[in-house]
Formats: structure tokens, C-alpha cells, sequence
DNA sequence: CCCGTTCTTGACAACTCAGTCCAGAACTGC
DNA sequence: GCAGTTCTGGACTGAGTTGTCAAGAACGGG
């Protein structure tokens, strides 16, 4: 009488990454289910099944994918005031690296949808709303650490270091969508660290190495 | 034998203005042809008489509002060298005050097809490059008045200004989507402004009064 | 007022879409 | 190998999609 279900044949991960793939490439009102099915290999019924509609479908890759690149971002950012007007050099570099590498130049999810949905999904736009203030926040504290360690001007807040910061990125994502040339990008991020409030004498030469940034 | 056509009822800008903004509203997917028809009071006869299909209306919308903004850029961006600096302060303003007024928050439309589009709709895509390709070269000249008039570091490559102010605006755009507080992209307008590469004592106060920028 | 032309409206066909459902497959404890 | 459970794939439904078409309305020269 204990029958055994039969367990799933997905993994459950590797299958979100999918669906956040076909929904990056694509867009939300783009994709259609069965774009969905031909991503994951996976049947109508296996997907509403496992993940509900098509909006829960989005939200959860979309959860999955914030959580990740909050995660990476954060630690990225994080370390001694020694070193930390390099982690916000790498995390302009970094930005740009992860585009050129990825031949589909995705970019960031979170402003590819703020951008496509334009707000008009709460529950989407609550999530948009909360992963830009995580990243801005770990901005924020790489800046303070850099102003304590005295590399940046102290009396400049770091909120808005931070925040300009986090629109360079978002901006990069945008201006790479058209085929620019790679070199162009990469030069954008380094005329972006370089116009951040250094300390006299403090800013440092472009062309020390760079350490790379996990982004996504 | 000299029959006399029935002219057209409608007003082929304004429809094309109405096309434009149900497009930046909804996206090019998200929008449907009874969605155009509602926006635009025409039947689907009509529009397909007078513009093709969806795509050729969206083309034609496109085309309408980067004709429109890139005239408009230019002509704010073109001036005296001694004021030079003060229309790229304006410029970044610009971009966000449009975006405050504008309760819907639009932004740049080719910004916003550059990521939903994704670079997978060549004719969309060639325009968008034009497009940015025609605001950086308008950046560029205002950079290089600023430059001459020894407001801005000679030094510093001009192209690589102008692009990073284009950027900077770009993602302006996207981070206004998630209801930030309008001060808050302010702040971060003028903190852009006053990271450029002013030669010393340059560097104007950032509480002169703002000419208004014309921006769609 | 008539006429040839073009415009307009909305019905229509063909297709795609999201979401449901069911028949059968897979699995494991017994 | 059987039984009981869950998983799987694809057929199916009804709503929504794009694009077409035809019947009639509007127009102004003659």
C-alpha cells in the first residue's frame, strides 16, 4: 500500500535556468510556452506541474537569478578599505567583461525587465526594486570603505557614488545592446572609475591589473 | 470621369505619435493590433492602408521619434563654446526631468527597444545604432566646445565623455522605473556632472539655475 | 446631383497562445 | 512482479492573435 511516486526527471535548478534564459533572450510578452517546453525539454504538463503559470514560471527563474547575482555582487564587493576602490573598478570592469564574454549579451535581468515591463507588474517591479537596492547597498559600503581608507573624497555621499555607480552599469547593458565595439565599453568603465572624487594623488593607474568580477 | 478620392480622416503624425507611445507603453510583443486600434481610434483597415503590418507601424513610429530626438539633442546641444559645459549639465538634467514629468516614466525609446528587442530585429536594431551614434556625436561636439573653452581636460578623450554621458542617461532610464524618489535621480544627474573631467577651478556650482532640455 | 476614387469599418479566416487534462510511463517498497 | 503513487508528454479547448476583405461611406470635380 506504500506505492512510490515516480520522481521528477529535472533538475529543478538547472531547468529555472533555462526558463530564465529563454525569458532573457526573448522578453516576457516574447516568449511563449512553447519556447518554454523547447528550453527545458520539458512537457506542458511537467512545467505547470513543477512551477505553476507562466508568470510564476518568470518570477521564480527571476528569484533565482536576483538571489544569485546578489549573492555574487555582494561578495564581490566586500573586503578590506585597502582594497576597495578596486572592487569598484572591478565592478565596472567586471559589467563590461560579463557582455563581451557572453555572446548573447544579456546583460542584467532585473533591467532588462524594469525596462520591459515598464513597472506594470507589481510583483515584478517589487523584486526589480529590492535588487537594486541590495546592489546599492553593497556599493554603498564599498564606497565607505574606500572614503575611510582615504582613496575618495569623504564629503561626497556614497549614496550617490553608489547609485551613479549602479546607473553607469545599467547603462553600459543598454549601450552594448547595438554591437558596439567591445574596446568602446571597457573604455566607458575605465573613464567611469576615473571620473569617481579620488583623494589628490590617490587615483589609480588604469592599467593595473584587473581581478575578475563573477557577474551574471 | 475625374472622380475625387475620399481624403483621410486622420492626422498621419498624430497616429503615429499614438502608435508610439502604445508601443513604449506595452512593448513591442506586449502590444496587440486591437490595443493600436484603441490607442489610435482607427479600424485595422486603415492602419494596414496606411502603415503595413505591425512591424512597418512600429518602424515608422521608431523612425518618427528618433527623427524627433535626435533633432531636438542636437539643436540643445549646439551653442557657444563658453556655455558649452552647461548644456551637458543640462543635458543630464534633461533626462531626468523628462522622465519626473512624464508620470509614465517612458525614456528613451530606443533604449528601451535596444533591450527588449534585444538586438534580434536587424532593421530595429541598425536604427537604434544610428540613433545613439548620432546623440554621442552631439555629446562629442559639446564636449570638445567645453573642451576648448578650457572648462573640461583637453587631455581626456572627448568620445569617451560623450559616451559615458550617454550611458549615464541610458541608465538613468532604467533605474527610474522602479519608483525611485525623483530628488534621488537628480542627485545622481548633477553627481555625474560633477565627476567630469573639469580643469581646476572649473567646476561650476551645481545650484545654477537649469535651462530647460527639450527630451522625449 | 452624379460619379469615380479612396477611405473606413468590422466581420472573418487562419493561426498561435496559455492553460487543462488524461492516458500511460516510471519508480520503489513490498 | 505487483501496487500505489507521481511524473510525463501531448492532445485539446477556448481565448486571443495578425492580417484580409468586401460592402458601404465620404469626398469633390464636373
Amino acid at each position: 500500500m506504500v506505492g512510490v511516486a515516480r520522481p521528477p526527471s529535472f533538475d529543478r535548478p538547472t531547468v529555472l535556468r533555462a526558463v530564465e534564459n529563454q525569458f532573457r533572450k526573448t522578453g516576457y510578452a516574447g516568449t511563449s510556452l512553447d519556447d518554454i517546453t523547447a528550453a527545458t525539454g520539458l512537457g506542458r504538463g511537467s512545467l505547470y506541474a513543477a512551477f505553476g503559470d507562466k508568470h510564476a514560471m518568470f518570477m521564480q527563474a527571476f528569484e533565482e537569478y536576483c538571489g544569485r547575482n546578489e549573492t555574487a555582487m555582494v561578495s564581490a564587493l566586500s573586503g578590506p578599505d585597502e582594497t576597495a576602490v578596486l572592487r569598484l573598478r572591478d565592478y565596472l570592469r567586471g559589467a563590461v567583461d560579463f557582455l563581451i564574454d557572453d555572446e548573447q549579451r544579456l546583460g542584467c535581468m532585473a533591467g532588462k525587465f524594469a525596462v520591459e515591463l515598464n513597472g506594470q507588474d507589481p510583483l515584478v517591479n517589487e523584486r526589480i526594486c529590492r535588487d537594486f537596492t541590495v546592489l546599492q547597498e553593497a556599493l554603498i559600503s564599498c564606497v565607505e570603505g574606500a572614503q575611510r581608507h582615504g582613496d575618495l573624497d569623504p564629503e561626497v555621499p556614497a549614496p550617490e557614488i553608489a547609485l551613479l555607480l549602479l546607473t553607469i552599469s545599467r547603462g553600459i547593458d543598454v549601450i552594448s545592446k547595438c554591437g558596439r565595439d567591445p574596446a568602446e565599453l571597457v573604455a566607458v568603465a575605465d573613464r567611469a572609475f576615473a571620473c569617481l572624487p579620488f583623494l589628490p594623488g590617490r587615483a589609480p593607474s588604469l592599467t593595473a591589473p584587473l581581478t575578475p568580477l563573477e557577474s551574471s
